[in-house]
DNA sequence: TTAGTTGCAAAGGCTTTGCACGCGC
DNA sequence: GCGCGTGCAAAGCCTTTGCAACTAA
């Protein structure tokens, strides 16, 4: 779990985060490294805080610049939006997907979790109803230990 | 799976509809029955579309008041709330908790499946990061059939 | 009677859109 | 140079909130 690789994986350098926006069809701008600059750092971010941290290295930066980066994000794949009921939307960088979340209820803190079943387990509904699947979705609601006290 | 019993499950009457509300500890209004009987016949259903219903038989009754009852009635557990992403927010009677949900990502139709597993499959995650669960939440996404032509 | 509900109006939060300027390629 | 991206402003959508009148219990 610990060695060269995980290094690449968790801190992706500028160079990297360049091909990634690259790879994705997508021009590299410097708002666009610097939301993906922040979004390596927090695992579910909020549009405005990553707005606020964009803005101490880049203060020209805009809420709706910013909004419109991670739109572009989202569409190009290399950003997933989750949206906890009665929360702003939350943003993610999308490491491969077989992960879920756990959202408090109350302050609507997210954490990852792995799901139970070693491999992709309720992908597949027994029914889809006429659908076409494209991905599913675990969410786990609950409470944070910090909103129990 | 058809009788006498899954008449009262599916179309409940009046008298029933104010035992709900009685039970839940809620007061017995108009504007309650009204919404509750919009949402026997319309599984998943926006405010603003319950609101167009309610209004036919209720003429007086406002957009916000339907908000209220239907927070009223989720707040005491027998309606449930859906976000599908991008689109307003849905309204579903609670039927008894064991199915999910199939989400157009283009159009938002919902329909309700049950999950692969006989008994509630991914309820619980192998860590739940320090959370004490209360629910978990399936969600699938896809394309429905009229949004596929 | 009295506390929970409604009706109406207004505000609120989060997000998207429009348009001119600027920058990546 | 061409076209995508940005910055700024404004609007938009859905939902909640405040307060007075009302009504179920």
């Amino acid at each position: 779990m610990v060695g060269p690789m995980s290094t690449t994986l968790t801190h992706p350098d500028a160079t990297q985060l360049e091909s990634m926006l690259r790879d994705a069809g997508l021009r590299v701008t410097q708002p666009r490294l610097a939301v993906l600059t922040v979004l390596v750092d927090c695992p579910h971010i909020s549009a405005d805080a990553v707005f606020a941290q964009v803005r101490t290295t880049l203060p020209h930066t805009s809420l709706q610049a910013t909004y419109h980066v991670l739109a572009a994000l989202a569409d190009s794949g290399l950003v997933r939006r989750i949206e906890p009921a009665g929360h702003p939307g939350l943003y993610e960088l999308r490491v491969g997907d077989n992960h879920h979340h756990v959202i408090c209820t109350s302050c609507g803190a997210v954490t990852d979790v792995d799901c139970v079943v070693g491999h992709a387990p309720c992908l597949t509904p027994s029914d889809a109803g006429g659908f076409s699947i494209d991905q599913a979705e675990v969410t786990f609601w609950g409470t944070c230990g910090d909103c129990r006290e």
